[in-house]
RNA sequence: GCUCGGGUAGCUCAGUUGGUAGAGCAGAGGACUGAAAAUCCUCGUGUCGGCGGUUCAAUCCCGUCCCCGAGCA
C-alpha cells in the first residue's frame, strides 16, 4: 500500500478502470482527488450527497474555484435546492459521466463520502421502479397528518413481511416500504430478493480509503468550520430561507443549514448554532467511518486500499 | 452578616411520603437497497457537596461546615 493509496500502474491505467476516493468528511478526499486528477489526467466526478445540490457549495464543502481551476469537476451543484436528488438518479448521472470519461481517455475519478453512492456504483442496486409523485405524496400525507404509526399500520395492512422488514420508528424506510407496495404491488421483500444490478458491469474499480482517527478529524472538522463562516456559510443559509425551501428538503438536512438557520431567525446565539454544527459535524463523520469500517468489505469487486493517515 | 433557593451521571435536571436513583443531551458501539450530511437500534454504579447525629436502614429527616445563585442589610 502505497503512501498516497494509489495501487494501479501508470500503463495499466486500462479501460474501464475507475478510481473511487472515500472516506470521512474533511479527511481530505478532494485533495487526493485531485492530485490523482493531475497525475492520471483524470475527472473527478462527485459522490457526496450535499454537494450535488446548488446553493450550499461553502456548507457542504464542495471544490472551490481554486480546485476546479486544477482539475475538472463533475456533478456537484447540479440539482436546484427545490428539487430531491436520490441515489437512483445519481448513479444514472454518475455512470454517464464515467463512460464519458472513458470515451476521451480519461481516468473518472468518484470522490465522496455517501457510503450508500459508491456502494450502489459498485455493488448494484435492487431493479425497483422509480415511484411515482402521486404515491409519495399520499404517503407523506399519511404521515404529516396521522403519524409514522398511521404509516406503519397500513403497511402491515398491505404488506406483511415488508412491515417486518422495518422498524416502525424509521420514517424513511416505513414511508419507502410502504410507497413501493402502493406503487409496485409488490412487496420490498420482493424487490431486494431480486438480484442487485450493477450500473457498470465491466468497470474495474481502485477504491482508495482515507480512514483516519475521528479525534483526528474532530478539529478539522471544527477549523473548517469557522472558515465556512467566512466565506459567506450564513449568507447561503440566509438565500435557503428566503427562498422559502421546505425544510424536509435534502439541500435543508445539510449539516450547518438548520443550525445556522436557527440563528438567524433568532431562536439561539450564533455560537450556539457554531457549536451545534460542529458537533453535528463530529457525529456524521463517526457514523460515515462506521459505515466504512463495517461495509469495505462488500464492495468485493473493487480492490480496495486503505490509508489511516492524511 | 441574615433570609430564601440550590448542590444527584461529562452537561441540564427529575426523583425517592427513609429500603443506596432516572430522563434528555453528550459519549461508545451498531444498522443501513431511490431523502443517506438522511433515518434508526443498543449501552446508565453515580463517595445523590463534606462531616456528624437519629434510625434496623439516610441521597431523602436533624445538626454543622463548604460552594453557587437571588434577596435583605
Amino acid at each position: 500500500m502505497s503512501k498516497n493509496g494509489l495501487m494501479f500502474e501508470d500503463k495499466n491505467l486500462a479501460e474501464n478502470t475507475v478510481a473511487v476516493v472515500l472516506g470521512p468528511t474533511a479527511s481530505g478526499k478532494s485533495d487526493l482527488a485531485i492530485e490523482l486528477a493531475l497525475k492520471y489526467d483524470g475527472i473527478i466526478i462527485n459522490a457526496d450527497a450535499s454537494q450535488v445540490y446548488k446553493g450550499i457549495p461553502i456548507i457542504s464543502a464542495a471544490p472551490n474555484d481554486d480546485d476546479i481551476s486544477k482539475a475538472e469537476h463533475k456533478l456537484y451543484g447540479i440539482f436546484a435546492p427545490q428539487e430531491r436528488g436520490s441515489v437512483s438518479e445519481w448513479l444514472k448521472l454518475a455512470t454517464a459521466e464515467i463512460r464519458k470519461t472513458w470515451q476521451i481517455n480519461k481516468l473518472p475519478i468518484v470522490v465522496g463520502g455517501t457510503g450508500f453512492y459508491i456502494e450502489s456504483l459498485i455493488n448494484g442496486i435492487s431493479p425497483i421502479p422509480q415511484t411515482s409523485d402521486e404515491v409519495r405524496k399520499k404517503v407523506v400525507d399519511i404521515l404529516e397528518k396521522e403519524g409514522l404509526q398511521a404509516v406503519f399500520a397500513k403497511l402491515q395492512e398491505v404488506d406483511e413481511i415488508g412491515a417486518k422488514m422495518v422498524n416502525p420508528n424509521d420514517t424513511t424506510r416505513v414511508r419507502r416500504a410502504l410507497e413501493i407496495f402502493w406503487d409496485t404491488k409488490k412487496s420490498i421483500a420482493e424487490w431486494f430478493d431480486k438480484p442487485l444490478v450493477r450500473p457498470l458491469p465491466e468497470a474495474r474499480f481502485s477504491v482508495t480509503a482515507i480512514l483516519p482517527k475521528l479525534k483526528d478529524l474532530e478539529e478539522k472538522c471544527s477549523v473548517r468550520f469557522d472558515q465556512m463562516l467566512e466565506r459567506g456559510a450564513l449568507q447561503e443559509v440566509e438565500n435557503l430561507l428566503k427562498a422559502g425551501i421546505d425544510e424536509n428538503m435534502p439541500v435543508m438536512k445539510a449539516i450547518g443549514v438548520a443550525e445556522l438557520g436557527a440563528y438567524l431567525q433568532g431562536k439561539i446565539s450564533l455560537d450556539e448554532a457554531v457549536n451545534l454544527a460542529k458537533l453535528h459535524t463530529r457525529q456524521y463523520a463517526k457514523r460515515q467511518l462506521t459505515w466504512f469500517r463495517n461495509r469495505l468489505k462488500n464492495l468485493t469487486a473493487a480492490r480496495v486500499s486503505i490509508i489511516t493517515e492524511i
